[in-house]
DNA sequence: AATGAATGAGAATTCATTCAT
DNA sequence: AATGAATGAATTCTCATTCAT
């Protein structure tokens, strides 16, 4: 029983790597077969075709994603400070994955026919802990209120893709931590109620 | 001999129909022909091949782009007027090329091995107004000067970006130039050396 | 014991009703295995292969076919009621047995592998009966005696598949036994020694 | 322009080949390609899919069958006579296709797509000539006129349908013609108005 | 210069059968 | 005896690109 969940599970890793490597379109599940050291035909008794592997991928990849992360938010205090932490964890989970970061950010994040999936709808849940945090500094009185907290979280997630983006276009040469400071200063110039008290901090 | 240019110009609109539609892989050289009214082969002897084709898109439309963008910059003064009037443009022009909006946002923009391309380098050039605005801004002293002009165009941008691409995938439901005002003021909060200036204005 | 009798008939009775359905080659074990609440590897401990389970099929319902018809044929004198018996019961029982109808007229009758099975010789031999009958007819004067008995039968079972098959293919819309009274009257003008004294009975 | 009709049949007659030797789903592309001289992909530019090919055999064959048969009947008098000349140009016809009469007999005839098909209509209607004659013979006065023209035609297709397709089935071991005396003779007896009549003729 | 017929490599998917448990 | 996971061969179809006309 335990069997089948660690070959489901060692056949997305191989899905990672190769769609990573390459696009959806570009590559093959003779390879990702080859890789997980399965026939080609087993993959088709854990996913239904190859589209419902390449999405099955996200799933996996954002449970991990939050369960991580709430460990990472424990006992952590103030809108702030859990903001600067989700950052942090963010640009360090895709520097861990970059390839997962590929799959997620060059060819789902644009897909056309992966915004209807239920999948992503699940994704966006998942930065549900941002928007409490958000809430919470508008609460506090260091968030401005002017604008909706939905729009303060996109602004936020949209800088935080568009730098992981950029990083993996530039082939990840540069480590991705060290526009840390810079961005964490940049985004809460943006959403702090004023600059000063922001800039202070 | 305008006639070959003319032919040139009627496969890559039609190029543009077909790939803003599908994907890269999806559309067919087939496809591209007939909407263009001419034979396969004949796409051979103005493109060397189907990524050729592909990436002259993008050249083409920049020049338009400039092209019309200089005429609205025209006899504007001031900083936040500039770059007020270049979002505006930005949303206007996307909002009227869709299908180059998907073909751009959707496909090059993530693309790894668009980045390495001349046509890249040109693209990001072609964003010089912007530049010159902001510095512009810093000198007047109304744009912060402890972010690198770099990194503020780059802001900028990405948020722009963002929206269109957001804007794409919804289906262009909803009327892009709506956004306009609230991206506005997001955007010069961001930028601008004191909340308080940019919010009187 | 008689539960692998039992399940060996739940598997020969799923397998009419997929093969029913579809063809032999679009016919998945799988399906037949679900439909039999069966394990797939299961089948293969009853049955060499697909074919063999496919040709198992005719076997079975012969035997069904030709036990009944004994009943119905109990008590009837003289040859014409004999075979205008037959008739009515072939018709019957390929009106009750649609799916093995299928089979049977669709498939196996023009297989070029099945012609050459003892099955086939078996299903051949299940109609001396109306041999028999013929025969009869044939001594008791009714009968025409100028054509060889082998050559009455073919020509009587001839349009009886025929007729069951175009019901079959025209998606047996109307109801077979509506033929009964043309068909047996084409029949018997066709083997009786003279017209009038068949039309007159 | 004549080029392309000219390959197009040489397509249809290697799949003639391919098909009348084995089953639909038996045969491959591949070796329909190989047997025309022509690339797989090429069979794509003439028919749309491997189900269209094989449809597209008996409208070729059909229109072959009616020229010739027209031909055979030209100057011939009376109904008999033209039924008579029909059932030995249609064992003929067959005779001399062996493989498209295993397609059509054991194949098309028996497919439930394809009695869907238009092609099927157009065959049925090929067979006018046996429907004018029987007309031909009931104004005569020769042929019974208590049965209706359509069922009468169906009697005489169904039975040499039947005749064909034992004979394939057997390996087409014996000449089929042989059968032509015997069978012509029970043709008659079950449609004409008297049996004497045409006993004598 | 334009054509469009021919190519053929390439890839996803299905499914009967096996065999370790 | 029953299972059902794993296999891998086999096949259709697509389409960018070429090249003879």
């Amino acid at each position: 029983m335990s069997k089948k969940i660690a070959r489901r599970q060692s056949i997305i890793q191989a899905a990672i790597g190769v769609f990573g490597k390459g696009s959806f379109q570009n590559s093959s599940i003779s390879e990702i077969a080859q890789r997980a050291n399965v026939a080609e035909g087993t993959i088709y008794q854990y996913f239904k075709n190859k589209e419902d592997l390449f999405f099955s991928i996200p799933v996996e990849k954002t449970k991990e994603f939050c369960e991580e992360l709430d460990l990472h938010l424990q006992g952590i205090i103030g809108a702030f400070n859990k903001i600067r932490k989700f950052i942090w964890y963010y640009l360090h989970f895709f520097k861990m994955n970059p390839e997962y970061g590929r799959i997620l950010m060059l060819e789902m994040r644009v897909s056309r026919s992966f915004v209807k999936t239920d999948t992503y709808k699940f994704l966006r849940k998942s930065t549900s802990r941002i928007l409490e945090a958000v809430k919470e500094g508008q609460e506090e009185g260091v968030i401005r209120k002017d604008v909706d907290v939905y729009v303060l979280r996109q602004l936020i997630l949209g800088i935080l893709e568009h730098i992981v983006t950029r990083w993996l276009l530039k082939g990840e040469k540069y480590d991705l931590m060290e526009r840390y400071d810079q961005l964490s200063e940049l985004i809460f110039y943006g959403i702090s109620s004023s600059q000063g008290s922001q800039r202070l901090e």
